[in-house]
DNA sequence: ACCGTCATGTAATCGGTTACATGATTCT
DNA sequence: AGAATCATGTAACCGATTACATGACGGT
């Protein structure tokens, strides 16, 4: 029940833990892979750390299946749904850099026709999957997650601009 | 001399000192709020320990003032320069998620609108500070940073886009 | 003189990454 | 039956952030 700081990982957790009655570990890996991790990816080990740390600050139980594999099991706790509500109605002021290896390497002095070609392959590949993830999702998908891909979509298609300008000298 | 593992931040240390013939720390946290910090920022606490780690690794050369402050003051050694050469001429395939904490409220269920009104202030804020850096710089400026904040002032637009879309409905 | 801000540095903490391991399943 | 892959978990390490401190200097 101690303090903790809630990181975007933590919101993570909670945040999908809102969604579904119970998971474990590996359920919330799955449920990332198909979703959050296109825009913030996490480590597995994260899975079981973060879930451990915020069961011991009250925002989730757990619950140890008895025989078998022992699996862990997390829910979300009013507390947890507070503490996730709290963040959402907050809007951010802060935003990420972009962060990008092949941008620090541009800046540094990088052949650019050289890296476009290399990164221009990448990009166009994220962009044919996140297109791909448009097009099997239901219409009835919550709002969020719809947005948040139309974001990355837009931002592959910037890169891909960016990278094909940079290509041709 | 140690192997060590060169993580980004290591190569904006060697990227910054194969500019200039040597650095403090505190040199370096002035040249990369200028430049890099836009794309790819450093707690300044690290521009202390990571040039210890490469000089101890021999990419940098340490050397103490006597008297006064004792400074450090650094400096790229040919070693320090194979490896950025190296790194530089290899073109990465990875890139970076968005990690947005913005995005991440949205994808969790943030009203569109409101954070889109928040979200818009800022981007148009860092958007305005980018178009200003640009206007400032020399003609002359290498072309690494120039590409590098196109490709900035490119990602910001995209946002802004973005989020005036979903400011109104 | 005093205050605020810039300059400069160290230490502790901690989230995140990497590495390591073993149990189940599925496929040939 | 054996290989390969998926499922599941723990432990150690380490880079990065945070917190803490003091010295110099310019302005009122």
């Amino acid at each position: 029940m101690q303090g903790v700081r809630l990181t975007p990982t933590s919101y993570i957790v909670l945040g999908l833990l809102s969604w579904v009655a119970e998971a474990t570990p590996y359920d919330l890996k799955r449920m990332v892979a198909g979703s959050v991790g296109n825009l913030w990816s996490v480590q597995h080990a994260q899975l079981y750390t973060e879930p451990e740390r915020l069961a011991k600050a009250g925002y989730l139980t757990e619950d140890r299946e008895r025989g078998g594999r022992r699996r862990r099991r997390y829910a979300i706790t009013e507390r947890g749904r507070a503490a996730l509500r709290e963040w959402i109605s907050m809007p951010t002021d802060d935003f990420t850099e972009l962060r990008d290896p092949g941008l620090l390497q541009l800046f540094f002095g990088a052949d650019p026709a050289e890296l476009a070609s290399t990164q221009l392959h990448v990009h166009e590949e994220k962009l044919r999957e996140y297109e791909e993830v448009r097009a099997r999702g239901s219409s009835d998908a919550p709002a969020g997650p719809r947005l948040a891909l139309e974001a990355g979509i837009g931002h592959e298609r910037e890169w891909i601009r960016f990278w094909r300008r940079l290509a041709k000298g």
